[in-house]
DNA sequence: ATCCATACTTTCCATATGGAAAATTTCAGG
DNA sequence: CCTGAAATTTTCCATATGGAAAGTATGGAT
């Protein structure tokens, strides 16, 4: 970790070092966006190496090794993430009031929706569920147990219906997550663009109504969807 | 492809290639399992070959090449939803009515937790976005366009909130299927294994709750989860 | 008995991959 | 300028991978 003055004489970061930065930056950058496409094991260093613009032996150079790479890549996101919802960048949340519970419903599409390379990471090595999944869900772990205590209250409330607890975190992160990490094929479906404001808004609706029963707020904006998803079940077949 | 009788005299099927279904049956089998936990680029062939007991060039032999036999094991995939879903395997089903919803998510609840793999493979593609989930959309979009229709329907009767409809579909899809695709992480936090009877009647309750808002069924045989889930939010932090 | 198609194996190859080791460049301080 | 450490590139290597080609075995038809 780069930490100055560890002696008597503190000495000043030399310029090259904030190219190193750069370069660290770069690579993770492109790492981040491999890794949620491929996974580890279909991602390859030269391939990372060649989108970051540097010699794939830098990367071992300043990562070490790939699953080193993996490994801040992950952190990296994981401290974004805390920072972004939780975290005091846009108010604090107060999880305990159904308001609260509304605006960490919108902050969390939104995070989704601009982060989706998070949500891959996660899914592609929990589908693998070998050492690098044991090493996550530690991660993992912090964030449900901060959540945990809330959703019980919000269901002993009858806010929300009360289901089993682990169903529960995995309709909310499912439901946030999974229409941004699989964007790709909506647009296919659908010629949706999921990254787009109008369905992003859109998905918040939908999130807010299944969870919590509210009406839509942003209907009007709704993006338009093809021909084929309006028949009639007549029509059909 | 193994077709006998191409000429005037109507050829017996030899009992090698019964064998041979054998082999086919073996390998598409590996296969599928091994596409759905490391995807297409992250599994090798002599790893399926190994898995089902054959040399890799038998794979060649039987499939051509990786790619062919990947789009088999989907199409397989496919062949199979199609019969236990919709198909006359268990009665057919009757969209029309909010039973027949019902009986529609226990059915595909049951489907996703015993068949991980087809949500697993399907999400590897999604990911990746290339030319094999340009192939496979079509499968997914029959499905869609089959359910689209009744899904509305249920909208306009107001038995289910009205929302976005790709939201809608993600959220079904999502909601009945990523808690059994995430299995692996789900143990790991929660000691559940999402593949066991009460596991999947629990979730099955929870799906029906927060889409119609059906009471809980099943409460009684809820799986036992870790005391850290259990806190008050006092108690946290 | 022998022939032949089908099923399967052995052998081989070009390329890709992660990583190691050895240059080479760069730049701040002397 | 010169030096040395950090940053970066070049070169090299062992292994893994998908696939091709050629060889072998088996069982039914004649």
């Amino acid at each position: 970790m780069p930490k100055s003055g560890d002696y008597t004489q503190p000495t000043r970061r030399p310029p090259t070092q904030t190219r190193a930065e750069e370069s660290r930056a770069k690579i993770l950058d492109a790492a981040r966006h491999l890794f949620a496409k491929n996974g580890f094991e279909g991602t390859n260093v030269r391939e990372i190496a060649q989108q970051a613009g540097v010699t794939h032996t830098l990367i071992r150079y300043h990562f070490g090794s790939k699953e080193k790479l993996w490994k801040d890549v992950v952190t990296d996101m994981y401290r974004r993430l805390d920072q972004e919802i939780s975290g005091d960048g846009m108010g604090r949340l107060d999880y305990a009031t159904l308001d609260g519970t509304r605006e960490f419903f919108r902050r969390y599409v939104r995070y989704c929706a601009r982060n989706p390379e998070q949500i891959r990471i996660m899914i592609h090595e929990s589908m693998v569920g070998g050492e690098r999944l044991d090493w996550m869900v530690s991660y993992i772990l912090k964030s449900h147990k901060t959540l945990a205590p809330f959703l019980r209250q919000q269901m002993k409330r009858g806010e929300v219906p009360e289901v089993f607890l682990v169903s529960w975190f995995y309709a909310v992160s499912s439901l946030c997550q999974l229409p941004f990490a699989l964007s790709s094929t909506i647009e296919r479906l659908y010629g949706v663009d999921m990254t787009s404001e109008a369905a992003i808004d859109a998905h918040i609706d939908a999130v807010l109504a299944i969870f919590l029963r509210d009406p839509p707020a942003s209907k009007a904006r709704w993006p338009e969807l093809p021909a084929w998803t309006k028949g009639s079940p007549a029509g059909e077949r």
